[in-house]
DNA sequence: ACTCGCTATGTCCAATATGACATAGTTGTC
DNA sequence: GACAACTATGTCATATTGGACATAGCGAGT
């Protein structure tokens, strides 16, 4: 994981593992936050994809525009659930959110 | 969604959606419920084909047998998020993970 | 520079998820 | 059928997440 990721996470609050050093994150850990914010990405992508403000979204997701801007910047405030209803609200299926995760895979090998 | 689906969604606890009928969920939630399922499904899988028991895994995951039951009955009670982590402490990847989210597809299609 | 439409960030309180525990049920062995 | 090992279910106090709101930032158009 290289430091441009880790800025990124620093500044959306992210305070992970028990262990007090900074951001000394275990493999499952770090696996887990590169899932979110490939989600993260997939929602923004595809929102604008299809012409949707951050408000209209959170309409249809019955949520507020602040939630998915949150969620787009990969706030640790937003759970996996919220990203992936956000995915199926926007039109994602099963197969798309597959693709996404399995893109996470990707990111890792930089 | 078959009978049988439903029953099992009732006994773990379903009361989706806004709506007043009884288990009247919107596509969304249904595929949201699915994955959910296909999700819960992979843990035991998983867990029993490493010859894990539900006390063992729930202490790598730092939680409790009980939340480990529930996961795998897929409880209303247990986010994805859990679901996803306890996978990858199993030592399942993004591609795994990714491929048993595809999965919920095919079951839809019943 | 002002406004407008959109996005970002911070803070509330309510809602939901969590680990822990107790307890019941199941399955296998003797 | 008693015991042991594992799994299921219920409940609770605490922690995390969620929607709402306020407000600040930002880019484009005028």
């Amino acid at each position: 994981m290289n430091i441009e990721k880790k800025k990124r996470l620093e500044r959306s609050g992210w305070t992970v593992g028990g262990a007090a050093d900074f951001l000394q994150l275990s493999p499952e850990e770090a696996k887990f936050i590169e899932l979110k914010l490939a989600l993260a990405a997939a929602v923004r992508e595809q929102r604008e994809k299809r012409g949707l403000t951050q408000t209209a979204l959170a309409a249809q997701l019955g949520s507020s525009q602040s939630r998915v801007a949150k969620m787009e910047a990969g706030d640790h405030s937003v759970s996996l659930d919220l990203l992936i209803r956000a995915l199926l609200t926007i039109g994602a299926g099963s197969a798309d959110i597959a693709r996404w995760i399995k893109r996470a895979d990707s990111t890792r090998a930089a």
